[in-house]
DNA sequence: AAAAGTACTTGCAAAATGCAAGTGATTTCG
DNA sequence: CGAAATCACTTGCATTTTGCAAGTACTTTT
């Protein structure tokens, strides 16, 4: 299971679709970003229930993508920590863009609504604070 | 052909993906806003080749979510336009985001890399601009 | 009146997804 | 120490979505 990413064109959207244009893919990135997800079973327990070989699926994408890396976990053998690249920590932005335009539009968790009132006083220090969280370790 | 979209959670991320979580939708969003496209012949021609079925499941989903509406053309009968929408137009955005985490990681066109270039001196301006581009109209 | 344009729809093969069960390597428990 | 549980997957198969080619119905051009 290592087929490569394949291009459609060199337009950069049509290229981030490639990469992440499906159901999963995003969600799984929300969770190491904003829900301090990092191995196999976490991803599973999300509420959206992504199956296991979708999840598997999505996670060597990423990882062929360069988005995120896999190391050994320090308590055990039998787990894998998965985190996210430089790359992954840069779709910060793009993720932050689409909370805040569903929760306009949508009808959204309460906490997520929170985070959206968060976002319109001063996008620039939640996205600031999100980096620093991630490129300090 | 008129299903309704099914939410998979109160997620706003997750809400968004059940909107254009797919290879297409965005595409279809990026003509509109960057490509000067509006009728069903001109989203055909982009250089990606969407197959005609998908293109009008696509317009009816982003009709169906309230990010494009309908309208007769002014020169004939026979051609339909399509425009956004105010939610539509709040995606401008997310493309943005999308475009320069794309252009900073991967291979893209000459006229992506000099878009990308004046995201980095003035984001807020570009943004600006597209916005007011949509609603002046 | 015929041909071309426009926005689709239809039929079918191929690919992706979803679900349940299974595998093999650790790790925990008695 | 051995059995059961945990962990990260893989496999098989049914269902759904996608992709391609062709067709349709209406309008416009010639």
């Amino acid at each position: 299971m290592k087929k490569k990413i394949e291009f459609r064109s060199q337009c950069p959207i049509s290229t981030a679709l490639d990469i992440f244009g499906d159901k999963w893919t995003l969600l799984v990135i929300r969770d190491l970003l904003f829900n301090g997800k990092r191995t196999y079973g976490e991803f599973l327990e999300s509420e959206e229930k992504i199956a296991t070989n979708i999840l598997a699926d999505r996670l060597s994408i990423l990882e062929m993508a360069g988005i995120i890396s896999k190391k050994k976990h320090p308590d055990s053998n039998a787990k894998i920590l998965y985190n996210l690249t430089a790359k992954g920590i840069d779709l910060i932005p793009v993720l932050i863009e689409i909370i805040a335009w569903s929760e306009k539009y949508h009808d959204v968790h309460p906490y997520a609504k929170k985070f959206a009132k968060q976002l319109h006083k001063d996008k620039e220090k939640v996205v600031r604070q999100l980096f620093e969280n991630f490129t300090k370790k």
